[in-house]
DNA sequence: CGTAGCGCCTGCCGGC
DNA sequence: TGCCGGCAGGCGCTAC
């Protein structure tokens, strides 16, 4: 489910619910997940206060007034889930929160991932940007210090293709497979382009074009394919806005050419010849 | 060193 | 109807 759109969507949810909420209990019922939760978690959150969560990347930080924050990935398939009641769990629900407010009303946050490709870790606030999954971040996609100076010092050296650039965190954070096709289709870039090719112009034309799909995909709420929901249970718009993503053997918007879908990197990538066009010798061989 | 490919999981969909 | 292969929004690890 989740890319960055999808990561900020549900940060701002859990900003607006969970902010002053006191952790009085945690039940963990898979800790198989990505990564095994570590046992101490559940006793180490206990009496917790939650402070402002925030983003990191496609990572949710929840920090706590005790010095200690979650460091929470959605992976493939998770979502975090907040309800007023207390009801019955869900299939996958694997951790779950109850909180207090200073009323003492409860409400819970919960943890739920089919596929377990994400986890649930904490580290001390301090420690926070050597934690060893945020400490080779690259910069934030929607930060002003992605510009194209910045892009072009990274591809520096690098032989690899521009799509498997941009879904490289190490260096811009928050780009995932479905807004990596829609980035190159707007900024009219080959996915096979080798970044070594790329010259300043087209660097400004893919920043921009990052800014402008992610930005757009979060004002949507998010793309739901299957199932990403955010924590108030709503889905996600910007699946009707995809230009190439799953649109393999349909009309390109723009020519009406027909759109290509190529496999490498283990992952689909859609184009369109016309509108991507490159010459042979600047592509990456795959 | 940088890069390509694998594997972790469950669920769903299309083809036979 | 049922089974099977392929595929899915991520990412660290390993082998070269």
């Amino acid at each position: 489910m989740p890319e960055m759109p999808e990561v900020e969507i549900t940060k701002r949810i859990l900003e607006k619910q969970l902010k002053f909420l006191k952790i009085c209990k945690i039940q963990i019922f898979k800790k198989e997940l990505r990564w095994i939760i570590k046992n101490e978690l559940k006793k180490l959150f206990l009496d917790c206060i939650i402070l402002k969560p925030f983003r990191l990347g496609k990572y949710i930080i929840i920090p706590t007034n005790k010095n200690l924050c979650l460091i929470i990935h959605l992976g493939m398939s998770g979502v975090l889930k907040i309800k007023i009641k207390n009801e019955k769990l869900e299939k996958h629900d694997h951790v779950k929160f109850t909180m207090l407010d200073e009323n003492e009303k409860k409400s819970y946050l919960i943890y739920n991932d089919p596929r377990r490709f994400g986890f649930i870790d904490y580290c001390y606030n301090n420690k926070l940007k050597y934690h060893f999954l945020l400490k080779n971040l690259g910069i934030e996609a929607l930060s002003k210090g992605l510009n194209s100076d910045y892009l072009l010092k990274k591809f520096k050296n690098k032989n690899i293709s521009i799509k498997i650039a941009l879904l490289d965190q190490k260096i811009v954070a928050g780009i995932g497979n479905i807004y990596a096709s829609e980035i190159l289709f707007l900024s009219k870039t080959h996915p096979l382009f080798n970044v070594k090719f790329i010259d300043v112009n087209q660097a400004i034309k893919i920043c921009k074009s990052i800014k402008l799909i992610l930005t757009r995909a979060i004002k949507k709420g998010g793309t739901t394919i299957k199932d990403f929901k955010n924590p108030d249970g709503k889905l996600g718009y910007f699946k009707q806005q995809l230009l190439v993503y799953s649109r393999e053997g349909k009309k390109c918007f723009v020519c009406t050419k027909i759109i290509k879908m190529i496999n490498f990197g283990g992952r689909a990538t859609f184009y369109c010849e016309t509108c991507q066009k490159s010459s042979k010798e600047f592509l990456k061989e795959i």
